[in-house]
DNA sequence: TTGCCTTATTGACGCAGGTCAACGCCCACC
DNA sequence: GGTGGGCGTTGACCTGCGTCAATAAGGCAA
């Protein structure tokens, strides 16, 4: 695996010149467990590494590549998908600041997907062997990754009842009142918000062609339910959107 | 929840009548961890509950129910599955004797999804606060978790690869194929065996209709790739049938 | 700016699988 | 051993989305 953090750092406790610490950060809310103390936190600290950003385009981790550690994102999105048999992409997820990436490599100590930026993105790295260790020591600590592993198994479990009957307008829904939740979690407008993945990305994690996704998007400014202009989005009426995810 | 298990028992850690313990259990190397000593598999036992059996049709847990315990099947079939919004029932995976479910439950302290028995089943109730202060505890058994709940994300995440582009011929042939390798796990033949689930259930699972079900089943025995008599299911060239899920 | 290449939109058409309907089979329960 | 109801199969028809193709609109380099 391609290291992207720099080993040859002596202290690896010191805070490298991208992020100060988990104290400071904005998005700690999102990625650490609430209860955790400021001591805690500080131990937590000082195994997390940190790194240069990857440009868009930019490999985090590949499929089947050793399994080493998990991933918050710092800013920018980054797509996990995976290859399948007959060569297909199927993209898995996007990710944003706030959230964790890379948790289906333990199962196999290998990465069960790719992972890829979307656009200039920053993540913190958390060696996995050192977070056991750290869990076993920390009960919060623990609860809180068993957490958000649960949780990313309700989430698969929601987009696989979405794709196993919804229509193309549901799907579409879907996302981007899912994009709007993960956008007010963060503070940002729920309502509008520039879409870091191309439509081809957003076909293929929907099981729909881009075409159909493009139609759809058309359809929905038409039916005064958005505001399309390329790769801003402005959603006029979120009821009906949410009416919609669910038809 | 209704508590399957009886409470009023006096002497919680004495074996119930109906199983003797883990270290007895056939299908322990499939839910414990093969690292773990006589002495730690002991300690775990002391917290496994085990119950009389479930009917045909009765539920385990319940989606939204508070979340208390994971279970382990020891013998029969269980589905899991939720209800969307508009009433429709997903089935989000079927679980056979030596695996786990609950997981999903974890996140948000209730179950994200429902269980049901599709035929007679027991299984072995494992509290899940238990588990944590013994995870914190035992290395092992902590890895093992963080291994099962990931895994079930890389499945989940297969599902998803199948439902977003796969024919109804490839879907079926992946089922067929993960039931039959599953089977071998459970040193059952890979061959032939009894479909728990009924159409229904597998049209839902893979989201299709029965009649698709219907006809892909008519049109793999037709092929000489299957042979169908009602539940019961011979394969009858594997290769085709792996050839098929991938197409 | 110009030009090239990638990404997005729109239209015409075909097909896999959904829908509707009829029927057969299994088996549980009188 | 008859009968009712659920489950499974098969056929005929319909439709939503995929496919193919043509065009437009950005984005980036020079």
């Amino acid at each position: 695996m391609k290291l992207i953090v720099d080993r040859s750092e002596d202290v690896p406790t010191a805070p490298s010149p991208y992020q100060a610490s988990c104290t400071t950060c904005r998005l700690s809310s999102l990625c650490l467990p609430l209860a955790l103390e400021a001591a805690e936190i500080d131990v937590l600290d000082r195994i997390v590494q940190r790194s240069k950003p990857l440009q868009k385009g930019q490999h985090l981790y590949r499929e089947s590549e050793h399994f080493q550690s998990v991933f918050a994102v710092r800013s920018g999105t980054l797509k996990a998908y995976r290859t399948t048999d007959n060569g297909r992409e199927q993209v898995t997820g996007f990710y944003f600041p706030g959230e964790i990436l890379g948790m289906d490599g333990i199962g196999n100590n290998r990465h069960a997907s790719s992972a890829k930026a979307l656009e200039t993105a920053a993540v913190c790295e958390i060696p996995f062997t050192a977070l056991e260790t750290l869990s076993a020591k920390m009960p919060h600590l623990q609860r809180h990754f068993f957490q958000l592993m649960s949780r990313e198994i309700a989430e698969d479990q929601q987009l696989i009842t979405l794709l196993s009957k919804s229509s193309a307008d549901a799907r579409v829904a879907a996302l981007l009142v899912s994009i709007s939740t993960r956008n007010a979690r963060r503070k940002l407008s729920s309502i509008r918000f520039r879409l870091s993945m191309s439509r081809v990305d957003i076909g293929n994690y929907l099981g729909l062609t881009v075409e159909t996704v493009s139609r759809v998007f058309s359809r929905m400014q038409k039916l005064g339910v958005l505001r399309v202009e390329n790769k801003e989005i402005e959603i006029l009426d979120r009821d009906a959107l949410v009416e919609m995810a669910d038809a």
